[in-house]
DNA sequence: CGCTGGATTGAGTCCGGTCAAGCCTTGTGG
DNA sequence: CCACAAGGCTTGACCGGACTCAATCCAGCG
């Protein structure tokens, strides 16, 4: 049921998904396949609707950094030049709506399309400063704590869902999986969290969490 | 002297300094003199003019990550939001321009504008991206080289100038200026670079750099 | 020429990585 | 429905690269 209240904010602001809602190609994805690999030809974006996508880049021998996480609702693709600068794979099943950017083109002066493509980029450009700081700067407890923490507060349950491996984590965070075990060990010793499964927990204390995420 | 050539360039694509230029205020900076503190309201851009500034958020306990260097023709205040997220410092004698973002919306319509602004945005994010991959999974010795081929590439000279302290370098990479310096004195021993001063060095091989740099 | 602050160098420590073993969950087939 | 296999996760022991602390060097500047 939809009030009042939220068809004005709507109005306000409609997101990205409305604004494109219809648009595009509805395509779905398994597990680990890939959306697209770093070098293919970039001519569309990707509106995430549901499942969960992770976007990486792979060093000559092996070493990988995952760039980001993203959930129903987000868009992938903001890249200048006409080839990807890295892959996106499923984490888990996956349904995307791709938008061809000639498409785009033909919505010029869509003042409210252009506003959210525009706010978009810079909250992405704003995520990656924010991982940057937690990859160069910060203790691995702290990098687990802030992930789960952002994680948390993303989804807004008791219990939260972790659609990634230890192997995701970990390339996010720039740790090995060993550590990413030892520090949920230790968060969890500590009655911070508390995992129900390696793949859900629960926020126990949020204050101690968001100290441990400094 | 301009030729037809780039005349034509100029035309196709406009860079930001051309496109503002004689917009908003000239302002100078002192070396280390901020430009603009995280918290600050977010009312202008800043187009570098000359010298160097750097971006950079601390902790509560004084950790300093540093996110960026911007040279001339850069843009800087590139942010969602209201407030800078970041502070912006002058790292040496710095001249800016200053752009109120309301004078921007005044262009609102001016295509070439638009198209630069949303380029540069994307080419933020992009060296964002590339930053994180180096903080997080390379080495120190790649980070070093990786730092100092950037430098040399934006520069093209024979010999790269370094604006910054070794605290910045060490901040910029998530290292400590000791281990700044100890991979320094590395790549000087493996004669890839040369040293002339320590606010100064040459590239001997550049092979070998781009190869340190993985 | 001496002062001062940044840069270098050295010694020792520690956090997170590596290697290895074992556990647990999930899924599959008898 | 259970046995078993397989892959992901956890745990432990040890190692090593980067950090810490400290002494010294050196360049720029008054």
């Amino acid at each position: 049921m939809t009030s009042l209240a939220d068809i004005r904010l709507a109005a306000a602001q409609p997101t990205l998904a409305q604004l494109l809602e219809g648009q595009g190609v509805r395509l779905s994805f398994a597990k680990d396949e890939a959306i697209f690999f770093e070098g293919d030809g970039a001519d569309s974006f990707y509106l995430v609707v549901s499942g969960a996508v992770r976007t990486t880049r792979i060093l000559g021998d092996g070493r990988r950094q995952v760039l980001g996480f993203y959930f129903a609702g987000e868009l992938i693709g903001l890249e200048p030049g006409k080839a990807h600068r890295f892959t996106a794979e499923a984490v888990d099943a996956v349904e995307v709506l791709a938008i061809r950017r000639s498409a785009l083109k033909a919505f010029a002066g869509d003042a409210a399309l252009d506003r959210a493509l525009w706010e978009a980029a810079q909250q992405e450009l704003a995520r990656a400063q924010e991982h940057l700081v937690l990859v160069g700067r910060m203790t691995a407890s702290e990098r687990v704590a802030h992930f789960l923490k952002d994680l948390a507060e993303r989804t807004g349950g008791p219990q939260v869902q972790l659609p990634m491996s230890r192997q995701d984590m970990a390339d996010y965070l720039g740790l090995t999986i060993e550590t990413v075990s030892r520090m949920l060990g230790q968060l969890q010793s500590a009655e911070i969290i508390r995992l129900t499964s390696c793949r859900r927990f629960s926020v126990q204390r949020w204050d101690a969490l968001r100290h441990a995420a400094a």
